[in-house]
DNA sequence: TATGAATGAGCGTTCATTCAT
DNA sequence: AATGAATGAACGCTCATTCAT
């Protein structure tokens, strides 16, 4: 019947998605229009509404992805380590070789406008970021435990505040990066990070 | 003409650039419009053109004065303690209570949006941002290397690396509470800090 | 080319007439959209224009068969009763219980958009439905000089004026009812008719 | 301070009543676009909105105007004759006068236009209509009581009934009169409807 | 100097219509 | 003959900006 295939259908999806992502970046989601987005995919404005309700929900795809990517990062680490220090530093790598991406300028751009966009105008785009986090933190607090648990990090540490702690600092780095650039060393801080940790272990009498 | 006239006008132009300030961090640059602006000024819409050139100027000017507060935090501090430790911990807990503070989320969201409008749209603005940040810095890693020399945190400690984790942690600490509210406990994270920083002290008899 | 091919193709085109007039009643003509009509009629929107050149057309279309069914309802009635007045009083209480059906809500909307349209754009609809109009009114005003010689009603009256008088009532009760709903006995109303009527009979012995 | 005097935007305020009125009788409500009023009133589309928040204000105005002016005239009926039943003779004159003149024909189209928009999008428009409705019935149905008490009108007359009767046949009038302009005699029908009062004088035994 | 009415460009969105398949 | 993806014009509406007063 249908002379396009849904796997035509499910590309323009991705493409579409794709050009708002640039454009959200590049412009910043309150200045990018509908129309550039559908420019920048190649089609008319009015055809994006064909794959997207609305820009509200162009916004929100594009969000979406992030939570997968952190999830997908953690549990391979668990994997493929067995001690439970050991994973965490080697998510700490992998999350600070992204810092210096250059994909990661973009998406740090973007996460602040969703920070922003959420917690002024969009009530649900915040609670789904608040979810993400809240998922990655138990992750992370998971592995906290465990790394306890198995003697590598002293019980007296309290694992949510350090939970706390690393969330912020990756935060807080990618923005530091975001405006700092090539004036911050962002390896040290990773090492200082894991020395940190190593610090954390426990401490015999 | 007269020298009253040019006082009026300066005062005119401050009142203009705190309405805006207060009503860009109420509703978001993207929302709040001139007119509410000028509302919040106490005067017309079109009175603003008088005192600055477009919306963007006006953006530009709110943007620019983002230095002071931190700076000052820190070299009252510095001040009144002799412990560089005990400094670097004070500075935490006083930028720990503006984080809890009511007004600390505004000003979190428009330092995001000052953050986004220099990657964006200024580059001069992120120059400024980062020379303020290099000062904050700087003063940050002398309270450090000063604690090293008085033997209070390990000499092993990259002191710049130390600097750039605390503010990161800082920034980040500032994103968290924004976007999870009470689900994060933020002293629970200083104190963490205050333990890292303990840990940190010089090892060895 | 083959008779089958004719015999779909009309077959199609009434479906689609069919499918167009429901979705007018039902959403009205400015919100019903083609994509509505096409679905309605299992088609694509697309091949809607097969058959007809526009919406506006399709609307044309529409409007066009308005007359038959008020025509039957009067000519059914006259063949089953002798007295004139009585099939004045039948007739009447046939349109009146279909104002009060459920789908006389919808019907009248429909009515009223073609007045609309006929007043508005069509003057060759507008035509159509006076004449329909001049049809009807002249079977009424028959049907009460036929009562008039009958000795039902008083020669004094103007016949023609008391067609115009019910048809009137009859087009403003449904108005009425369809604005009022169950604020309005329509009843009532006609019972009042009745009694009007019968008061209309020749006075003086 | 204001170089615009009050009196000054009252006018402008009418002024894109009128247009709006005009407008929406000549191409519909759904047709006429707010551009067209602001064209028509002389102005930019987007300072209709200085004076009304939106289309939907707009029309909801047009319509306002409908109440007072059926008030006005039975008042003034009311205070003019001292017979019930001649108060209710006078107001159908000025009806019936109305329904003769020019733009008694934009009304009533205006009229079926506000029905259909109340019915299908606006119930707050409906409801309104639904209140004016049931006022002027009221004041109906007064005269009539007082009428019955008069002994102008027999008591076994439903003053309800008559109401709505008397009611249904000026709207449909209005309907009939914009169909079928001069092929109708509105006069006729107000003869007999006078004729219909008078019999329905209190009967002698 | 200050006003605020007015503009006009542009927003997100809808949908009648077209046309490659 | 039929599809439905795509277009493009138009919609209601907002708001930065201008300018007569």
């Amino acid at each position: 019947m249908t002379k396009v295939t849904q796997a035509h259908i499910d590309a323009r999806t991705q493409e579409i998605l794709d050009a708002a992502r640039r454009m959200f970046v590049r412009k910043g989601v309150g200045v990018a229009t509908v129309q550039d987005i559908a420019t920048e995919a190649g089609l008319s404005a009015g055809a994006i509404y064909r794959y997207y309700q609305s820009k509200a929900d162009l916004l929100r795809a594009v969000c979406g992805n992030w939570v997968e990517k952190d999830r997908a990062l953690f549990e391979r680490a668990a994997v493929e380590l067995d001690s439970p220090l050991q994973v965490l530093v080697q998510v700490g790598r992998c999350v600070w070789d992204d810092i210096n991406s250059p994909e990661a300028r973009e998406d740090t751009l973007l996460a602040l406008e969703t920070v922003l966009v959420g917690a002024r105008h969009s009530p649900e785009l915040a609670a789904e970021r608040r979810a993400a986090m809240l998922e990655a933190a138990g992750m992370v607090e998971g592995v906290i435990r465990q790394a306890q648990a198995a003697g590598e990090i002293d019980t007296a540490i309290d694992p949510r505040a350090l939970t706390h702690t690393l969330l912020a600092c990756s935060f807080g780095m990618r923005m530091l990066a975001l405006e700092m650039g090539d004036d911050i060393d962002t390896n040290a801080v990773l090492d200082l990070l894991e020395i940190m940790l190593s610090r954390f272990a426990p401490q015999g009498t």
